[in-house]
Parts: C-alpha cells; structure tokens; sequence
RNA sequence: GCCUCUGUAGCUCAGUUGGUAGAGCAGAGGACUGAAAAUCCUCGUGUCGUUGGUUCGAUUCCGACCGGAGGCA
C-alpha cells in the first residue's frame, strides 16, 4: 500500500512554525492541517497566537477556528477529523503539512495510534474524581494495582489525572491501561517529513516569547481575555494559556505588568515542555532558528531536505 | 566625618557555639495513549564582599579596606 506523503512542521511556541510550514505549502503546493489543541476554537485569535489571514497568504488551513469555546474536544476526534483532511488534500493532488505544537495531537495523528472505542465515560470520571475526594487517592491507586500492576507501578499517588483515566478506561471498555498501550500499535498510513523548530540558545526563544506577550497586549489581548473570562465555562478552552493568567489582574489582585509577566512564564514553561515531547521523537530534523542570518536561509534549508526526501520516495 | 546594621546559589534569605553550607522562588532535565497551552516526577558547589591576623583549621572570631542601608552631625 502506498503511504501518503505528509510534512510535519513542529516545536514550542513562538518558534516560527506558522511561517515555515506556510513557505512550504507555497512551494511545494501544500495545504496547512494545524495540530493545536487551542487553535481549534473559535474567538482566542490572539491568545492563541492564531495566524492572521495575512499571514496564511491564501493557504488553506484546516483544524483551526472551528469550535465554539463553550465545545470539550479530545485528541480521539482530533485525529479522526485531521486524518480526513489529510485524506483530502492527497486526493487533490496536494502536499498535506501538519503544523502544531501539541505533540500528543501529531503523535496520535502521525503514528496511527489506535484508541479503544468506547473508552471514554464523562459521568464515570466524575464520579471517580469524586471518589478521590471522598476516600483519598492511594484507595484508587490500590485498585488500579489490580487490575494493571504494571501500569500502576508507573503511577506517582499524586498523578490523580492517569490513574482516575486509566480506572476509567478499565470500567468503561474491559481494558486496562497495558493493554491499550499495546494494542494501539499500527501501522501508520503515512510517510512523515518531521522538520523541529528550536533555538540553540534557550533565552532566544524565551525572548520571542517575552515579545510576543508583550505584542499580544497591544493587540488587545486584555479585551479578549474579558470577553472570554465574561462566559464561564469549564471546556477544553479554559486550560489555554493567555486569558487566565489576566485573571488576578481583572480581579484586582495584582497589576497588569505583574500578570503579564505571570503569562510570559507560563508560556515560557510551556515551551519546555513542548521541546521535552518532541526531543524523543528522533525521526525529527532540527532547523536551529538563531543559527540562520535570515528566514529565507532557514527556508532554503528546509526546502532542500524536502526536495531530497521527494526524491528518495519517487525511486522507492 | 562618626556610629549602627549589612554583604552567603540568578533573586529573597537561613545557617555553621570555628571542621568549606541550605530553603523558597527563578531555572534545568524527564514523563505523557480519548482533559495535553492540561497534568505529574526529579534536580541546589556557591571565590559564604576583598584582604590581613588569631588558629592544626576561618564563610564563621578580630582588624583594615570596598559596596549597600539607616542614624548622628
């Protein structure tokens, strides 16, 4: 079976990714699949860093600005609805490129991670939350111990969140945690290009970061946080990183320049983490973006990798 | 000019009755299979301001000097 050939534009925020995957879906006839668990909302256009339609230079950009924020989503549909889009853009003809940063979204997306059906139980979780409250979290940990002594033993008491979701997943489907890990393995319909966006210098991409907060601001990003904050909800959305932060601000409690820089570090660590997901993925090519004296170097360099890996798949 | 306090990790500070030191924050590394911009774990060597003296041994005691804060003139 012949595997559809798929870019992959990742790394932490801030890093340029936007830019790079649209100069290649410009030159090498692609269209954008976003793999970014906040983009996807409707409305947080600044917080989220969202590329403006100027930016986008009239390439399509599918999973992004969709969702109203008020919608839960997971990566379950996530992966189901991108692997359409990816389905659709070969058919026509065109190259599909997954930009994002949220790694379990590309990993489950790229890999083909195969999910349990019918593994998901809102009001179960719930009620298991409940229990944790009730009767402390080690009563839980000793459950899961029997039922996946292995995946359990992996478990630190306060990873309330994996171990309530793995009870969840054994009382919903009849399969434990090892077992899905196990039978998620398959193999991928896809020939993935990986490019990683990364600074050799830490403080350079921490000072894109700082920038940019500050650039948000100024773009009104305090009146989008008030709209937001205005409609409370309790979705998916809420865990994004730029509209909370102002909170204590709104509330009188510290000083806008104090929750600025209170959302700069937020984003900061974010960045780390990002960088801690896709440094094991070792099919990844590194363009170091303060190695290159300008961004169409970067480009160029890229741009030639793809052409190398276009080729090696016509001879294959 | 004199007096008092003070100078310890990037920052705020603790501490050693003399045997070269430790917290918080910052920061770093890792994990991650239907919440993931979420969640969880691990990690503390620094000329103890400089320089003399006392001492087997000084960051700790004493002196001088340099920097900071306050007070008196």
């Amino acid at each position: 079976m012949n595997k559809i050939p798929v870019v992959a534009v990742v790394g932490p925020t801030a890093s340029g990714k936007s830019d790079l995957a649209v100069e290649i879906c410009r030159r090498f006839n692609g269209e954008a699949v976003s793999a970014d668990s906040m983009q996807i909302y409707k409305g947080l256009d600044i917080s989220t860093a969202k590329p403006t339609e100027e930016e986008k230079k009239g390439i399509p950009h599918y999973m992004m600005d969709f969702l109203d924020t008020k919608e839960s989503f997971s990566v379950a549909e996530y992966q189901a609805m991108a692997g359409e889009c990816i389905k659709d853009i070969h058919s026509r003809g065109k190259l599909p490129v997954v930009v994002g940063g949220t790694g379990l979204y590309i990993d489950t997306l790229l890999n083909n991670v195969r999910l349990t059906e019918d593994s998901f139980d809102e009001a179960l979780r719930a009620k298991l939350l409940k229990r944790v409250e009730e009767e402390g979290i080690n009563s839980l940990l000793t459950e899961l111990e029997k039922i996946d002594p292995e995946y359990a033993s992996k478990m630190h008491p306060n990873n309330v969140k994996r171990i309530v979701r793995a009870l969840e997943v054994w009382y919903s489907s009849g399969v434990t945690m090892t077992e899905q890990i196990e039978n998620s393995k398959a193999e991928s319909p896809y020939e993935v290009l990986y490019f990683g966006l990364d600074a050799k210098e830490r403080d350079f991409l921490y000072n894109r970061i700082n920038l940019r907060v500050d650039i948000m601001l100024t773009n009104g990003l305090e009146e989008e946080a008030r709209d937001y904050l205005a409609q409370p909800d309790m979705s998916t959305s809420s865990q994004a990183i730029g509209c909370k932060e102002l909170k204590p601000y709104f509330n009188g409690e510290m000083t806008l320049s104090e929750a600025a820089e209170n959302l700069k570090q937020a984003t900061r660590r974010y960045a780390k983490r990002q960088l801690t997901w896709f440094r094991r993925n070792k099919e990844i090519k590194w363009l170091f973006i303060d190695t290159f004296s300008s961004k169409s170097e970067m480009y160029e360099e890229a741009f030639n990798i793809i052409r190398e890996w276009e080729r090696r798949l016509q001879d294959a």
